[in-house]
DNA sequence: CTCGTAGATGAGAATGATTTTCATGAAGAT
DNA sequence: ATCTTCATGAAAATCATTCTCATCTACGAG
């Protein structure tokens, strides 16, 4: 053990990591590790499912991607700038926005006290459809 | 095909399903299809696991019950209010609670509409601790 | 530059929740 | 009472995700 530092677990850096990055940055929404990995796949490289999932969800743990679980309940993942944010996703072209809601914070901050709930968390995704999806 | 009413699929009335139901109403916080599988078990029912499975889906599906997704990604069923409401959850003892936030549907829908969305659909559930679990 | 080693990878097995299959049982209408 | 149809249960099938383990490799020490 030469780290002198116990609380960096030292990512190593690889070429299916690099790889992997560069599809998730690639992608204009929220993807899953299955489907990354056969983006991957189609690209020629040989990337191991395995190999996606543990370092989508290392970078999800780092930070680096946001995550969050679709309607289906899959696990799917996406670059995105850093701060707190929440997402509107069109459940028909996947097309996604990032909204900053700040009246909501306060709104659930509030409704939380109210009934002496404390440490809310709240991964809010909001579905529905957008402009291109919803006019025919 | 006897039935003049298209629409309604004709859900039976058996022994099963009424103790499922009995089992549900009897939780004081969400609980997954295994979970209400084992009560029952417990209890000397002999109701088999995928017909709570079928039954649970069934019950939601006509707004018996709320469904929502715990951390985990498990779906969890609980009997509910009539209308539109969230919840509070203690993500460590599971006490649930209701909570109107009239306020958060005009935020949301004022949100999506700012950026073309519409038909949102926010199943948007509170994670937390509540008074009890936070004090020690 | 060459080693050594801890961390990374990949193929496939394992897991675990949920769904499906299919033969049998029982509601509810006639 | 009978018949048709939906419901049930046990076990197999799915499917996403995780784990195992043998092998590989990034990268710091020498």
């Amino acid at each position: 053990m030469t780290s002198t530092d116990p609380g960096r677990p030292s990512p190593r850096q690889t070429r299916q990591r690099a790889e992997i990055r560069h599809a998730v940055e690639a992608l204009a929404s929220f993807a899953t590790a299955q489907e990354v990995h056969d983006r991957l796949r189609h690209q020629g490289s040989g990337v191991g499912l395995a190999t996606v999932y543990r370092t989508l969800q290392a970078m999800a743990g780092g930070r680096e991607l946001d995550s969050i679980r679709n309607p289906d309940g899959q696990i799917a993942y996406r670059t995105c700038s850093p701060g707190h944010h929440h997402h509107l996703i069109c459940r028909t072209c996947g097309r996604t926005e990032e909204v900053t809601v700040p009246q909501l914070e306060q709104l659930v901050r509030g409704m939380a006290a109210d009934h002496g709930f404390a440490s809310i968390d709240h991964e809010v995704e909001f579905f529905g459809l957008c402009t291109a999806c919803s006019t025919p």
